[in-house]
DNA sequence: CTTGGGCGTTGACCAAGGTCAAGCCGAGCC
DNA sequence: GGCTCGGCTTGACCTTGGTCAACGCCCAAG
């Protein structure tokens, strides 16, 4: 699969990407592989090539909950101190670029490699506070429909691909699999996105979509 | 009304804090008064000296979220890029610092407040995933569970004080203010917690508040 | 002391979304 | 082609938390 590079997201990844490139190792990982794992010491800064990731987060009696989803051009990995909150696993066969914090560190004078850094966190903030929103205070349907336009914007053109399954989906947006299914029928129902599949749709009305994301 | 200083907070904001008693001003906001607007251009930092701070973000049918509780020492406004993406008031008489973003940039050469800052933005993006978590997958009872554990390990001491109202809480943790009310009720009926008034409590049994926290 | 308003609590009822179970559909395999 | 398996959809029913309305409590103003 091919998915479109995110141009906010490769402004600011471009010198990182070289100075990745230089420094680090290409990695592969098949679908559903471990890229790390939660409470596991974070070193390692990971840079998407190709492929799809996801982040997620354990209750103790199985909840899960995924934090984000990242495509080529992203850097996975950053958003820890120390410790990883979070997994990251591959949605698809992946290759990713890898290397250690300490090595890009000995860069840190270099200024374009900390602000890419700084601005990759600055964006997974801003991502984060709109999941908080969309959590919070949105109702299923708005849930879901607003998922569909992240991801109609973030691809360029149309059909739009959803790397992850219904599962993924529903850990993503806090609701369960047979709710979004029974969304995305609803939506469809209301000609508002067509499915070809159920991995990959289009948009047939923008306004309504935008309407009912709130 | 005092609140403990979280000393990790301060640890990282000590630099910053003398810079911005050097450059900023001292601003007294009073109860419930704006900070700073929702999309409203972003060019100040904001340090908590006294009294307290939530930033909330709106959908366009007035449906709130509050994003955060600020104390003293926690700094506010580096959430964003260039335009706020939450509002901020104050939740009680408070004392901030204010400083310009570009004053401080003239002391971007000067590697503590840096890194300072830094450690703000990360801690921050911390809180918010840990927020995801709560929104997305813990039921009303563990919502609240886990928002009076936070509060307890803030302050150090008890009684713990709640600076915010009930619909704060409920609005933090999306829920309504009646099903908050419940859960606390519920909570004291099980001796969990003590209340005293509805803005000061104690922890009475503190392996049961971890476990129902989840 | 009395009054009124704001905030919090409680109760009865309701609906959005979860649960459980069955069925469907497409892809890989014999 | 026919089988099987896993992921998706659909339906019937149930639960959690939301809604609406009444009431209580506390404090400030008169």
């Amino acid at each position: 699969m091919t998915l479109a590079y995110a141009p906010s997201a490769l402004v600011g990844v471009t010198a990182l990407s070289e100075v990745m490139e230089r420094l680090g190792l290409r990695m592969n990982f098949a679908k559903d592989e471990e890229i790390f794992c939660q409470d596991e010491e974070a070193d390692l800064t990971y840079l998407v090539v190709s492929g799809a990731v996801r982040t997620t987060r354990l209750l103790s009696d199985g909840r899960r909950q995924v934090g984000s989803f990242y495509y080529p051009g992203d850097l996975v990995g950053l958003e820890t101190g120390d410790i990883h909150r979070f997994s990251a696993e591959a949605l698809s066969d992946s290759l990713l670029l890898v290397v250690k914090r300490s090595a890009l560190k000995t860069f840190a004078g270099d200024e374009a490699v900390d602000r890419a850094i700084w601005e990759a966190t600055r964006r997974e903030l801003e991502r984060a506070q709109e999941h908080l929103l969309v959590l919070g205070r949105k109702t299923a349907c708005e849930k879901v429909a607003s998922f569909l336009m992240d991801l109609a914007e973030r691809e360029g053109g149309e059909p739009i691909s959803l790397p992850m399954g219904r599962q993924d989906m529903a850990d993503y947006l806090g609701l369960t699999i047979e709710t979004v299914s029974r969304m995305l029928t609803q939506l469809q129902g209301a000609s508002v996105v067509e499915f070809d599949g159920c991995r990959r749709f289009r948009v047939k009305r923008w306004d309504a979509l935008e309407r009912l994301a709130e």
